[in-house]
DNA sequence: ATTCTATTTGGGAGCGCTCCCAAAGTCTCC
DNA sequence: GGAGACTTTGGGAGCGCTCCCAAATAGAAT
């Protein structure tokens, strides 16, 4: 400690102590097959010794890669607080890049910075590709790199880019059978908080909504449906415009705006489930903790992530091949909320009032 | 669009389309007083037709200024879901960087791969200096930042290196009046949960929590110490084994945990203040809509993380200063959850037991 | 041993930028 | 009008790496 000195060792140091050439280093550091056997483990043990590590700077001029990846969260920033799902998120990919060698540049996008952001990212030259967790329709960085031909992964679909790569939760799906587990337990109006319609999760959720009445040859009705914006507080508000229009049961499009659901039923002295089935989505750690528990729509978020590194690292090694497309399945976790097989008897009247 | 040529200009063309030389475009670029005004139009006026962006690599490897910051995240991987606090730390430096022209590069430190994030850092040559979130004492990034001299700073100070850049808020002093507040109220066994001692803010909050004590001459009661994990499942089981111990009041040295509290003391039909007062800490969204709305220390969370790249950039512009030390002070968010001052009739009697 | 091929190694060139020093241009003042 | 000082510009060198091609070496076949 301290004789070694602290400034960056280079390649040609490390040729030097190995007794080799820079272009043999060069071979070793990048798994080069064409390097003997001895050779190889010579220069390892300088490396070793050397503390050395690629500067990555130079190797991305050099070679056009840097083993960097971009990450951009467009949208508004309230989300990233009160919802788990970003967090989540970012360690998934946070950890795939770990295990595959891979570091990450974080972008959360604020309007105002967008451009300077999309010129960073399309031309700075640092970063291999890009993973973008964008949940809005008319996003520009998506154009952006679809015309710079840069190598990207959507985390999230895009109906308006259906031939990119990207790797998402059955949002249509899961909702779908959330709703129709309720239906199959005997409840009669069955609502829908839905997410902002103009936002892609929020649309699919709603959609796998109305599939589920469009498969059993029923009608929606447009009273039951109420957008949210997938914070505590707008399910809060959703639920008590919700109320007067008598839901059986409720499927909410996040477990965030869930909880708020929940605490406007409380306030109302509804109960749950008897009164009110409530299915929430994402199954967040306080879906499980929430009085009643929360029956949640499960969606393998972190799996979400690593699977996005792999997909666009992917990209980047055979560019020429065509896009891929990941759709994971959510499973849904039953619990308390959305109430057991209802017998007839406790089939709810016209209008019983709330109350214990 | 589509003539315009998808390659990244270089410096080079720049300096051709707008009659000069390479130099007097770098000057430009980097904002050197020694050009004249019309030379330093023309340029710019280049710059902006070819959407020329320099290449972040290269100057990387020419100046070794990257414009990129280090984000460290160290510690166990769970804190990040169930908290906020990482996340809207994150959205304050990440503001901070768009502002100031920097980008982040964000490590969540899991420890099988620290070893190698800590050599990417150092000898990456990527990073112009570094931004470490560790709450635990022996973390061994800030060693090899100190023996490298890479520049870097400190959210939350850390005891063993006070002569390093730290910003942090008051914790000993937002603890301390959030228990006086609680005496002062007329409570008279005032309890704490404390976060794990081995964290730097836990400790300090439960520093606080026996200073009030020491303020007036009180001392402390052991069995009234309990030490939690900063999740809600570990608040809730604290709770749960203080009750025997008959509390009236209790400091719980984070939201989360004391949500967690909350839902043992209403399972344990304890009132909420009536019998047992409750202060949290970090004032997270969730506080305000607890029932009861919680009483909680705010620190400005956002506000350091601006203030972390502030001080960051600070030091690397003037490396031979001395380290900045920045504490914020929190404020006391008095909601409803710890009550009013306590009329003598309703002090509580030796064991009331709970319920409504 | 000799030729031919396959394997392994070395060194030049260059990625796009900054830094430095020297050259050219401009202004001032006696 | 020319010396001196200051301002502005240009071009060489080099940051640490990869890529490519050529050279050296080893191995196989005759």
């Amino acid at each position: 400690m301290g004789t070694r000195p602290t400034v960056r060792p280079n390649l040609v140091e490390v040729a030097k102590a190995s007794g080799v050439s820079r272009s043999t280093v060069s071979r070793v550091i990048n798994n080069d097959p064409n390097v003997k056997a001895a050779t190889r483990e010579r220069v390892l043990a300088a490396i070793r010794s050397l503390n050395y590590q690629p500067n990555i700077a130079a190797r991305g001029l050099a070679s056009g890669r840097t083993h960097v990846l971009g990450l951009v969260i467009p949208q508004g920033v309230s989300a990233l607080f009160s919802d788990p799902y970003f967090p989540i998120l970012i360690q998934g990919i946070s950890g795939a890049c770990n295990r595959l060698d891979y570091s990450v540049m974080l972008w959360l996008a604020e309007p105002e910075f967008e451009r300077r952001m999309i010129r960073q990212v399309l031309h700075g030259g640092l970063i291999d590709g890009v993973i973008v967790s964008s949940m809005v329709l008319d996003d520009p960085i998506i154009q952006a790199l679809v015309e710079h031909k840069k190598p990207f992964v959507l985390v999230g679909r895009h109906p308006h880019h259906t031939d990119v790569n990207f790797v998402d939760t059955d949002n249509v799906g899961g909702a779908r059978d959330a709703v129709a587990h309720l239906m199959r337990l005997g409840r009669q109006r069955v609502a829908t908080i839905t997410g902002p319609l103009n936002m892609i999760p929020g649309a699919d959720r709603r959609d796998g909504y109305l599939a589920a009445f469009n498969e059993r040859g029923l009608v929606s009705n447009p009273d039951l449906i109420i957008e949210g914006d997938f914070t505590e507080a707008g399910g809060y508000l959703a639920m008590q415009r919700l109320l007067p229009h008598r839901p059986d049961a409720v499927f909410v499009a996040s477990d965030v705006m869930a909880i708020g659901a929940l605490r406007a039923l409380q306030q109302a002295n509804r109960r749950v489930p008897e009164d009110v089935a409530l299915i929430g989505f994402d199954d967040i750690p306080a879906a499980a903790r929430a009085q009643p528990p929360l029956t949640s729509v499960r969606q393998p978020i972190q799996q979400l992530g690593d699977t996005a590194v792999q997909v666009l690292l992917d990209q980047i090694n055979n560019p020429d091949q065509g896009p891929q497309r990941v759709l994971f399945p959510p499973t849904l976790m039953i619990r308390t909320s959305c109430g057991h097989l209802m017998r007839r008897t406790t089939l709810p009247g016209p209008h019983r009032g709330g109350g214990i």
